[in-house]
RNA sequence: GGCUGCGUAGCAAAGUGGUUAUGCAGUGGCCUGCAAAGCCAUCUACGCCGGUUCGACUCCGGCCGCAGCCUCCA
């Protein structure tokens, strides 16, 4: 029984689907003027979870995550760089379906632009100013009118009242209310526009996931996700415009996930404090340890970002894949209790660090059931392990492979480098081999000293039953 | 000023009214030519002060500290 927090109730509700097992799930995506970082990558891997477990539960999942790919940031950017904003967002769509693919995040069913619903965009904001929940201000621009939509503040539990409206930025005189928002703003000139009932202009940020969510998925659907910060006003804007539009319930389940921070201070664009994680895999190999590393908390906990936490989950992933690099996925039937174990830390809340220590003690298992020589047991904790885990994106990779590699790019600098000339696979094997023949002879300190020399170069050696096999630290 | 949320061992992170979270790190042992990996054991906990209770880290109240939203932000 799958329980969700749900931010318009604040508490855990047993989820229903609308209809019964499908899902339709729409997640406010990026605004492409740069590239992603690690707190773009944790709305990613979270609602990557969320929609692998909804199928893994046999839901008929519609997964939807838009794309912003016009607004004043865009445009300013395309100004600063001298370019026009289409080849500037074409860039940093492609930069985010890379680092997408990186991360082991799956592409969501739909990936719907602004841009392509400029109808839908229009449309219904005529219909908001034909049932007068919006105006026309005095600049030009149409805006919503919030104290004509009875409910506002519902969603991140404000009351108009006590907002203080204009405290930090400079209220804009063209509108009736500090509290109203913009849904098309006029075009200054030389800005990109879309013909309008009330002139070239562009959508204000909010509506354009009121159209795009109810095009894709209707005007009531299940669940709607983001980051908390959009909580308020982003998605409180979107219920005011899609149920004044509509006239129908918009969205079941509101779910939103925690920031990433730097030193107790959240991660974002403005503060200028984050980390793209293009940065983060200049130093770590595989962006399977940011997975990890995001796995490691509760999606709505605040997550500290620091190197010592990559280095601990690539410890952590390093255990996992070693557990699994002599053993063989067969396809037997998976271990019940631990299915069990992992359903129920899933189903309450997408509880994935609980859903992680399953993990470890299936490895316990495993690696006991090795050492008795339990072949049936290690055959079906190995395919347990193995695909638990790939219901949360992880250790899908060959282990040998991943344990070679490492996770961490190391930067040796020892004297040894030109000496052993370590840049293939089988320049490292060759050290290995002549090792195993002083080994054969005998020959400890020789045979330790090579062992010795290659891991102050980050190779760690084990020396097992029919030779010996390695991985970098 | 209004509204959220958080404070757990060296680090990270779950959870529970009484019984081992888990990972990394540490210590002791087994294994090993020695290691590594693995296994076994083990040390460090629940911000502070009250209250409820047979019993609270877990519930209630107060206090202190931290973060977030009320502006664009995932």
């Amino acid at each position: 029984m799958l329980k969700i927090y749900n931010t318009l109730s604040r508490s855990k509700e047993i989820f229903k689907p609308r209809v019964k097992g499908k899902v339709g799930l729409y997640v406010c995506g990026m605004t492409v003027y740069d590239y992603c970082h690690i707190g773009h990558a944790r709305v990613m891997v979270v609602f990557d979870t969320v929609a692998r477990y909804f199928r893994y539960c046999g839901y008929d999942l519609t997964y939807v995550r838009n794309i912003t790919d016009i607004d004043d940031k865009i445009i300013n950017r395309a100004n600063e760089n001298g370019e026009d904003f289409l080849p500037l967002t074409e860039r940093f769509i492609d930069a985010m379906h890379e680092d997408e693919r990186a991360l082991s995040v799956l592409p969501p069913d739909q990936e719907p632009k602004a841009t392509q619903f400029m109808p839908d965009i229009i449309n219904m904001i005529e219909t908001l100013v034909k049932k007068e929940l919006a105006y026309i201000g005095t600049n030009g621009d149409i805006f919503y009118s919030v104290s004509r939509f009875a409910g506002y503040g519902k969603l991140s539990g404000k009351n108009i009242e006590y907002l203080q409206a204009g405290e930090r930025v400079d209220v804009d005189t063209a509108k009736k209310d500090p509290m109203d928002f913009v849904l098309w703003k006029m075009a200054k000139p030389d800005e990109p526009f879309w013909q309008s009932p009330w002139g070239n202009g562009r959508p204000g940020w909010h509506i354009e996931c009121s159209a795009m969510s109810t095009c894709c998925l209707g005007n009531h659907f299940d669940i709607h996700g983001g980051g908390m910060d959009l909580q308020f006003p982003h998605h409180e804007n979107e219920i005011a415009q899609s149920e004044g539009a509509t006239g129908e319930k918009f969205v079941n389940l509101w779910m939103h996930n925690g920031f990433v921070r730097i030193d107790e201070e959240k991660m974002s664009k403005s503060l200028g404090n984050f980390f793209t994680l293009r940065e983060v895999l200049k130093k770590y190999k595989s962006a399977e340890v940011i997975r990890y590393f995001i796995l490691t908390s509760h999606y709505r906990s605040p997550l500290n970002y620091s190197e010592q936490q990559l280095d601990d989950a690539g410890s952590a992933l390093t255990r996992l894949y070693t557990a699994l690099r002599d053993v063989e996925i067969k396809n037997v039937p998976i271990d019940k209790v631990y299915e069990q174990r992992f359903k129920e830390a899933m189903d309450d809340d997408f509880n994935t660090p609980i859903a992680l220590s399953v993990l470890f003690d299936c490895v316990r298992e495993l690696n006991t059931a090795k050492k008795d020589k339990k072949q049936d047991k290690i055959d079906s904790l190995a395919t347990t392990l193995h695909q638990l885990a790939g219901i949360i994106g992880i250790l899908q990779r060959n282990p040998k492979k991943a344990l070679e590699a490492g996770f961490r790019w190391l930067k040796v600098t020892s004297h040894l480098e030109q000496e052993y000339n370590l840049d293939t696979d089988e320049k490292i094997q060759q050290h290995i081999d002549k090792r195993l023949a002083a080994k054969k002879n005998k020959n400890w300190a020789s045979a330790d000293k090579i062992r010795d020399e290659l891991k102050e170069q980050g190779i760690v050696l084990e020396d097992v039953a029919d030779g010996t096999i390695w991985r970098r630290e």
